[in-house]
DNA sequence: CGGCCAGTTGACGTCTTTCAACTTTGGTGG
DNA sequence: CCACCAAAGTTGAAAGACGTCAACTGGCCG
C-alpha cells in the first residue's frame, strides 16, 4: 500500500509494527472517536474512508481532512498525549490499525525510522493546514474549490478513460473542504460541467480538463476578454 | 520569562540548554529567513516580535503567526529536516537564540522533558491553525476579528487601568490575521470605538469591554433590534 | 411504487471588498 | 523647535460575490 508511515522500514520491521497495533472494523456513519475524547492512538487507515471535522458552536461543520487508504491521523494527538481536536467517522465501512501511545513509542526506541516517519507526516499535514488557511483567506470561493478537487484527485482519485475520477463525495463534504455552501459547489460544478472540465453525477465528480481547471484558478475576476477600449 | 519551551527544566538544564543555543538580533524590518529556506534551526524570540508570513503568488499576504517574548517558531521544519514553510521578519527589534537541527536532538537525548515540550508546543501551534481553519470556514469578519484582538490580547496584551492593550500592530496586520481587509478592520473598530467597545489609536487598540466583544461574537446578523412589525 | 436523500436552480438580500479621496499621526532633518 | 513627509488610518459610494431560502427534479432503495 506504500502507507508513508511503513516507508524505508524492512520487511521485519514492517511486520513488528504492524503486529503491535489493534485492528478494528468501523461500518459506514460509525464514528472512531470525538472531539476531545483523550487521545489514546494513533491511526492508521487500511481500507475506507475517515472524515475528519470540527464542529461549530452552531452545528456548521468544517472537515479537516478525509483520510483514505495509507493515511494517518491524530498524529500529534497521541502523541502529546492530551486529546483528540476533531470528530473522526466513517464515511464508508472502514478498516483500521491503532497504536496506543506506549506502544508506540516502545517501536520508536528500536526503529527509529518509524518515527522520523510520524514527524513527517506531522510536517506535512501542518504544511497542508497552512495552505488551506492561506487560501481561505485569500482566494475566492471557485478557487478554492478547484484546488479541494484537485487535491481529492490527487489522494484518491482513480484513473479513467475521460479522465480523474472523485467518488464517494457528496456536495456537501465538497463544501465543507473549500468552506463554502453546497448551493456554491452545486453551481460552479454545474458551470463547469457546461465547459466540458467535468462530468458529475450523484456522489461523484469526473474531472476532464485538469489543466483547463487550473486555468480557472489564475482567472479569478470578471475577467472576461476585458474591452480595450474601456480605458 | 516562562517560556514553554522551558518548563518544567531545572536550573541546570535551562542554562544547558541556553548556553546551546545561538544568539542573534534582528532590526526591525529585518528577515531571519524565507519561505522554503533550508530549516536549520528551531527559534526562541527573547525579545521583540517576529511576523511569520505566507505570500500568495499574487503578492497577498497572511500572517501565520505573531511571535512574541517566550514564543518558539519553526519546530516542525527543523524537526523534519526540510524548508521553512513562511517567511519570518523582525516587527521590532528582536533577540532570538536559535539551535540546529544536531544540537536540539543531542539535547533532547540528555533532557527528555525538552522534547515533551517542543511536542507540546507543535500540538498547540496545530490546534490553534485547525481553529483559524474553522473560524475562517464559518464566521462572518467581525467574528473573526474579535478571535483575533482576544488572541493578541491573550498572548500579547498588556494590562491598563482601562482595559488590556494590544500595540505594535497595524489595521493592515489584524487584517491579514483575520482573512480580511485593512477597510473593514478600520470600519469595525470605529464601530466598536463607538459602542466603547475598544479604544483605538495608530498602532494600537485598547480593548476596554472584553465581554462585550465576546458577546459580539454570537449575535452575528442583523440583529440590532429587530422590528416585530416586519412580521 | 413510494419516499427519501442528493442535487439543481432562481430570486433575493447583504456582507465585503474595491477604489478613491481625505485626514491624522509621528518621526526626522533643517 | 518647527515644518514637512511618509506611513497609517478613515470614510463614502458603488459593485459584486456569496449565502440564504424555497421550490423543484431525479435517482435509488426498500
Amino acid at each position: 500500500m506504500g502507507a508513508p508511515l511503513l516507508r524505508g522500514l524492512s520487511r521485519e520491521e514492517r511486520a513488528r509494527v504492524l503486529k503491535a497495533a489493534a485492528s478494528r472494523r468501523l461500518r459506514s456513519g460509525e464514528a472512531l472517536f470525538h472531539q476531545d475524547d483523550p487521545a489514546n492512538a494513533l491511526h492508521l487507515v487500511l481500507e475506507g474512508r475517515i472524515r475528519l471535522t470540527q464542529v461549530t458552536a452552531e452545528g456548521r461543520e468544517v472537515i479537516v481532512r478525509l483520510a483514505g487508504p495509507g493515511a494517518v491521523f491524530a498524529a500529534i494527538a497521541v502523541l502529546e498525549g492530551t486529546t483528540y481536536p476533531f470528530d473522526a467517522t466513517a464515511t464508508q465501512a472502514s478498516r483500521l490499525q491503532s497504536w496506543e501511545r506506549g506502544v508506540l513509542r516502545e517501536l520508536f526506541r528500536h526503529i527509529p525510522r518509524l518515527e522520523q516517519n510520524v514527524t513527517a507526516i506531522v510536517a506535512s499535514h501542518s504544511r497542508e493546514m497552512l495552505d488551506r488557511l492561506r487560501e481561505l483567506s485569500t482566494e475566492p470561493v471557485p478557487q478554492r474549490l478547484v484546488r479541494t478537487l484537485l487535491r481529492l484527485a490527487e489522494s484518491d482519485g482513480r484513473p479513467q478513460a475521460e479522465g480523474v475520477l472523485v467518488d464517494g463525495i457528496t456536495r456537501l463534504e465538497l463544501a465543507e473542504l473549500s468552506g463554502t455552501t453546497l448551493f456554491s459547489v452545486s453551481r460552479l460544478l454545474s458551470e463547469w460541467q457546461a465547459q466540458r472540465l467535468v462530468q458529475c453525477g450523484r456522489g461523484r465528480v469526473l474531472i476532464r480538463d485538469r489543466r483547463g481547471l487550473e486555468r480557472l484558478r489564475r482567472v479569478p475576476p470578471g475577467s472576461a476578454p476585458r474591452d480595450p477600449t474601456a480605458v
